[in-house]
DNA sequence: GTGCGCAATCGAAGCGGTTCGACTTGTGCG
DNA sequence: CGCACAAGTCGAACCGCTTCGATTGCGCAC
């Protein structure tokens, strides 16, 4: 691999030179620019990514700590990796993707020896432990989702609650008093996934205001039980006029699950759900629902890390930035 | 952060010293071993990852390459990457995770600057243009996916070829005579996705062989277009006694479209499919399956590669693998 | 003619490690 | 008693790049 010496000797000029021609912070001369890019393709020149980190201790690596949980559905979780890369690419940075599931000692490894230059947590938890880590490192971090304490950290996520009140105020400005809620699987609650409760919490409320009814119920992560379990809540709930569905795997069983019982929507049931854009398409769901836009979730989330990264002054106090929730009627409620 | 020099100051020893006392390659003294652990857990030193790149020209970093095709069902991809990150992290490598869609670039980017110790290359194509890049980069590679021209490369891939015949010989076997097959989406076989053509034209030949019929279609991938385009090739075969579904996209969608048509697997029609294990999981398909497992895909090209670039001659010689097909018999055929 | 400012370039130090050769001690052996 | 050798440690060089301060030569104003 030629090195800046090979260029600067095959130019005739110094290193320093070199080094000036290729990041513009110095004038160089036409001419000598000339001879310096000239040696370069000769060369086939590439600055060692390792040296310029040492030297300016910015490696323009960014590290993304995903946890995958052994009994998710996962399809869900790709719709943030892409954007937060595709991002991080446009603003220069390279993603440095870290799967253990041991989170705080991977945190650990990857900012203590400086491999990155700042990190996107992904699927935070109530108590995630990652943050003790986070908040010691050096370096700034970006979360996706709410922790319950977010004290000096940037934070991305959708506003569950709101998008919980909307569903109901929807449902119960159509006249419906009998809810069901299928909220995601008991081991997210467990884990501390915030959102589960975020959003049953809020909707639990809403309907206690206007003095209807919800009915919560915990969906399942995998087949079969998914559709035995909604089977099973349907047949609990006879009277229930409308559906809330807060489970991907769940709304994506539900059109099975409803042909097999006979049942159309909205005809015989109001269905609402949540999710997002892409999932949606890729399953084809009809049904009247908050679209989720992880995308736009994880670009704020790069963007607003990338900032703090260069300019941390600037980049001012933490932010949480909760997205507003987006109804999008497909008229499977009446 | 502290530096190995802080290290040797507070331990009162030099610097290289520290450095051998980490890697342990000369001898210590315990008492000097210790007191420089003390040192290191007074100071919470680690050890720079760029300088030691820099010094040893290793990162201890691989990169990987994955290529989303906006079309596509995505889910599919997740399992490869799994099993790779947490490969590559059991023997001591991170994960460089690159998504660019003009993928020859990205390799060139990070092989030139010398950011990984080798590539894995996911989804490898027919003619695949990130194969130039990797033949001239400095680091070995290695593909998921057969390409046309395996010279020099480490690949591994299913046997789809054995996946096909032994279907077909599954299928023929019980006596059927006429047999559709759905193969991916034709978008899949233009970009070169030669999985495609691969398990099509062996199925085909040996369906020649046997003097029976093979109606070849391709698959969709995206909803509600799939389950259309289920009913339209079922209509169009209504003789055919037996199906072949080589796409995950089609084989999610299909037991909600066997339903809608009153048509029951096996009584009704004999199906057979090529999935994975967690794919088939997640979606409870009941059929008889070819189950892949792209875990060990990715395991052991990891783990080819690693042997690779910790010695390049023991190596030997570049090797193409393909995994064995396994057929788990479901009962969905008869 | 002198002094000044600016454009263009160079040399050297420094980033934080690793590693090689050399040096000091202590030990066993002839 | 002298010597070879091993154990333990150190100093310096090096990995490839960036950046600061200094130097040179030039045109221009006074």
């Amino acid at each position: 691999m030629a090195t800046i010496s090979d260029v600067a000797r095959e130019a005739g000029v110094s290193r320093s030179t070199v080094s000036y021609a290729l990041s513009g912070k110095r004038t160089i001369s036409r001419e000598t620019r000339e001879r310096i890019e000239r040696a370069i393709a000769a060369l086939g020149f590439t600055v060692n990514a390792g040296a310029r980190a040492l030297a300016t201790s910015q490696t323009m690596v960014l590290g993304l700590l995903l946890q995958f949980h052994k009994d998710e559905f996962a399809p869900a979780m790709l719709q943030y990796v892409l954007p937060i890369s595709d991002t991080a690419r446009e603003l220069g940075y390279d993603i440095l993707m870290v799967t253990e599931t041991d989170g705080p000692a991977a945190l650990k490894r990857i900012t203590g020896s400086g491999m990155v230059d700042g990190v996107v947590l992904l699927d935070v938890t109530h108590r995630d432990p990652r943050l003790e880590a986070l908040r010691a490192a050096p370096q700034p971090g970006a979360l996706v989702g709410l922790p319950g304490d977010t004290e000096g950290l940037d934070v991305f996520d959708l506003d569950f609650g709101e998008a919980a009140r909307m569903l109901v105020d929807h449902l119960y400005g159509l006249g419906h008093r009998e809810i069901v809620l299928i909220s995601p699987p008991k081991h997210v609650f467990d884990r501390g996934g915030a959102y589960g409760w975020r959003f049953r919490d809020a909707a639990l409320e809403r309907a206690a205001r206007y003095g209807i009814q919800i009915f919560p119920y915990y969906g399942e992560s995998q087949q079969p039980a998914i559709s035995r379990s909604l089977h099973a809540i349907l047949d609990a709930r006879p009277d229930a006029s409308a559906l809330i569905v807060h489970n991907d795997a769940s709304i994506a069983a539900l059109p099975s699950v409803l042909t097999e019982r006979g049942v159309s929507a909205p005809d015989d049931l109001s269905v609402v759900s949540l999710y997002s854009k892409d999932f949606g398409r890729s399953f084809s769901l009809p049904y009247t629902a908050i679209e989720t836009s992880p995308d736009s979730l994880g670009r704020q989330a790069v963007q607003q890390l990338v900032r703090r990264i260069l300019n941390p002054e600037a980049a001012g106090a933490p932010v949480t930035r909760f997205i507003a929730p987006e109804l999008v009627n497909r008229g499977s409620t009446h």
